[in-house]
DNA sequence: CAAAATACTGACGCAAGTGTCATTATTCAA
DNA sequence: TTGAATAATGACACTTGCGTCAGTATTTTG
């Protein structure tokens, strides 16, 4: 807290941290382009403009540079999926409500963000990488939010009995996916609204009554 | 069809076919195991006992193998969802029915073959290779299926107005592919009968009045 | 302004894995 | 039985891309 040393390490640390953020926006791009495999360190430093010794001063490796891009991308998803005091919410009305406020941001975000959509439901998988067991544990942990939200729903009386929540959770994780999958890579010619809608409407009627 | 001719060359087809068949074996358990980038194919001719070159009188490469086992599977999926005399099937019974035929046969061929489920739903998306297009054809063509059976119990009124076929058929099988998935890479524990029941009870719950 | 610290560079050594090919083994046919 | 055809081998030359490091540039500090 020095004044002018904070401030000069402050603004070194400032360009550090551009440009780090520079070589994960190059990879990004160069991910969703090529996939992880066939992207090289070469094609990241020569998108971000930098050599390649450059960018061992940043990431670990390749790998490094990908895990912190879907980390990042977990991290940012939760947020989306976690809804504060869900035991206020009691209504049909309020379900249908909060299963919209849960997929439209979440589709927002995926049609801005295409090339992260991309990364992580066609790549993150099958890296090959220790990601695999992380993503599940990134599902299992939306698994375990959905079924806190169904179960309040259920005690309310709004939910079919006959569903197993975790089975359907996977299930509606999976279909929701599916859709954002298509709908980022090809550019179907269905506007976001629609989309919204159409998620929506698919995840009341697996559990409505 | 000269006898003596025939029988030979029959007999060495049959070991080619043979040493084939052992080939893309071994390929299908190392893949599953390690994913497609991590395998060698020093670790495919290691497990099918043969040396180096033999492997490459019999494919093109490895990308050959892993596309040969790709499409077979896409081929033998396609027998699953196919049924014929649609139009014959009409009563509610008789869509959970369908339903049930399909799922059913689908599920214990996963169970059979777990190796396959992997490969095709984690690994065949991402390896990079030029998959992704004729998976995506694969999903069109399940969901131009299902559209058909759709529309059909559409006009006897079994199913609600409110679904586009399309998005909805996309959404189940997204949805069908995560519980396959998770069911088939943890060994989770719930008897196929349980999968069946839950995958059938969640296709008729998107779709049905 | 000097010199020390920090940041960046890119050529290159190295490892991994591919696919070939000269050689050896096996099968067939006469 | 022999030699011609077919099948299999595995060592190795070659490619590719990774990560390092000795050297250069820039910034900071006193």
């Amino acid at each position: 807290m020095a004044n002018a040393t904070a401030k000069a390490s402050t603004k070194r640390e400032m360009d550090k941290e551009a440009r780090r953020q520079s070589i994960l926006d190059a990879a990004k791009k160069i991910f969703a382009d090529k996939g992880f495999h066939e992207t090289s360190v070469s094609d990241i430093v020569r998108e971000a403009g930098i050599a390649q010794g450059t960018f061992y001063l940043y990431f670990e490796d390749k790998k490094a540079v990908f895990g912190e891009i879907v980390d990042d991308l977990m991290n940012t998803l939760i947020g989306f999926f976690t809804i504060r005091d869900i035991s206020r919410i009691q209504s049909t009305q309020d379900m249908e409500a909060v299963v919209r406020r849960i997929s439209g941001p979440l589709i927002t975000f995926f049609q801005e963000n295409r090339d992260l959509g991309k990364i992580f439901i066609r790549e993150a998988m099958g890296t090959g990488l220790g990601l695999e067991k992380k993503i599940l544990a990134f599902y299992d942990r939306v698994i375990q939010l959905g079924t806190t939200y169904f179960e309040h729903f259920r005690k309310e009386g709004h939910i079919r009995k006959d569903i197993d929540a975790r089975v359907g959770m996977n299930f509606l994780i999976g279909g929701a996916q599916m859709i954002i999958y298509r709908w980022v890579t090809e550019g179907i010619d269905v506007s976001e609204a629609e989309i919204v809608h159409s998620v929506a409407n698919l995840c009341l009627s697996l559990f409505q009554d």
